[in-house]
DNA sequence: ACCATATGAATGAACG
DNA sequence: CGTTCATTCATATGGT
């Protein structure tokens, strides 16, 4: 939470990362109002008929457009119509697949069970902003180490190294002794000493 | 979905979690069922503080080395470190876009009675558009009522590595007005103006 | 009160 | 780089 912490500083959970000491006292909510962007009917009303008239991604103008006209039903900020659709995108889709999981069931097909259509776009105007791409592999199938592993394998997995793709773009490095540098000394009560993070950039 | 992450390790349930709706109880809480890098307090606070510091897009080397400070505590990877300026640089630049507006046209009816509308309790601290001089920021997860009081020391060495590198290029109004228009008229109800939701989109 | 669900918010991972 | 997807956390709300 760098500068996350949206709901300003209410009730965040104290350490949920550290694993540390779960300090799980969330019982007291404390009920601030103003922790979370409650929607009034008619935004979600107004919401509503947009995804099902077929919007699914707004861009950032169209966010601030439908932002500020649902102002006018209560307080609302563009970040909460951005999420707004993120959230009921992936829902609707979340449900979807849960849903095409038992038709699975039944066929027994080890192959990947194909992802669910995505043709749920219903366009007014036959507009088609993006080609809808979402052709992420949900295979990642049960992890099941075990089993009837009937799974045809076209290729041998780890064949081909492709060690790390997110370093394709990394030019030469250019590491310059510079004098530059940064030090960052966190001592926490670990045994462990405090680690002396010294990196040199630029 | 390769999920091997180099290594394959940690047998990640596939979304269980209680059949749906994940969240749910409190209890989950940090479930630490690693699928995917799930940073500590200490790691994010490097990285930040980093962030603040001026890094933006670290090299290759860059990566290595704090991937291998940052590992002390706990488990981490370069890919994580690179995906983490990634994002955290995107985000930024992304939320900056969406806060921008929003706040000058407030109808604001009376609808709700109370709502001490002041939308900007959402960034407790505010990133810094001007010089960011400031480095006595430790703002993070306040309701920390534990004694373990991080100690971050940060000293620069020549200089506060002021970061100069904040001249990203903007490329202002880069949309067109298209002329496909949807209009929304959502006046199911009289007890509000028949308000006309025009968007342009596409 | 607790539990269950719905949903807003955040963020890691990845795609184009 | 900007965008998108998936997953998870947090909270508001209603049912029993």
């Amino acid at each position: 939470m760098e500068e996350g912490m949206s709901g300003g500083f209410c009730i965040q959970t104290p350490a949920r990362r550290g694993g540390s000491s779960g300090g799980g006292g969330v019982g007291t909510g404390t009920g601030t109002k103003c922790g979370r962007w409650n929607p009034t009917a008619e935004q979600v009303k107004v919401l509503t008929e947009l995804f099902r008239a077929g919007l699914r991604t707004p861009s950032t103008d169209q966010i601030q457009k439908i932002s500020s006209q649902l102002s006018f039903y209560g307080k609302i900020e563009s970040k909460n119509v951005f999420y707004w659709f993120q959230n009921h995108k992936a829902r609707e889709r979340q449900k979807r697949r849960r849903v095409s999981k038992d038709s699975a069931l039944l066929h027994h097909q080890p192959s990947c069970p194909q992802q669910l259509d995505h043709h749920d776009h219903i366009r007014p105007t036959a507009h088609d902003p993006p080609p809808t791409k979402y052709f992420t592999e949900i295979n990642q199938a049960s992890c099941e180490p075990q089993g009837a592993i009937e799974t045809l394998q076209l290729f041998p997995l780890n064949s081909y190294p492709e060690p790390e793709p997110w370093k394709l773009r990394m030019f030469s490095d250019e590491l310059k002794e510079n004098d530059a540098a940064f030090a960052c000394t966190i001592g926490r009560e670990r045994d462990h000493p405090p680690l002396d993070l010294r990196l040199s950039f630029f």
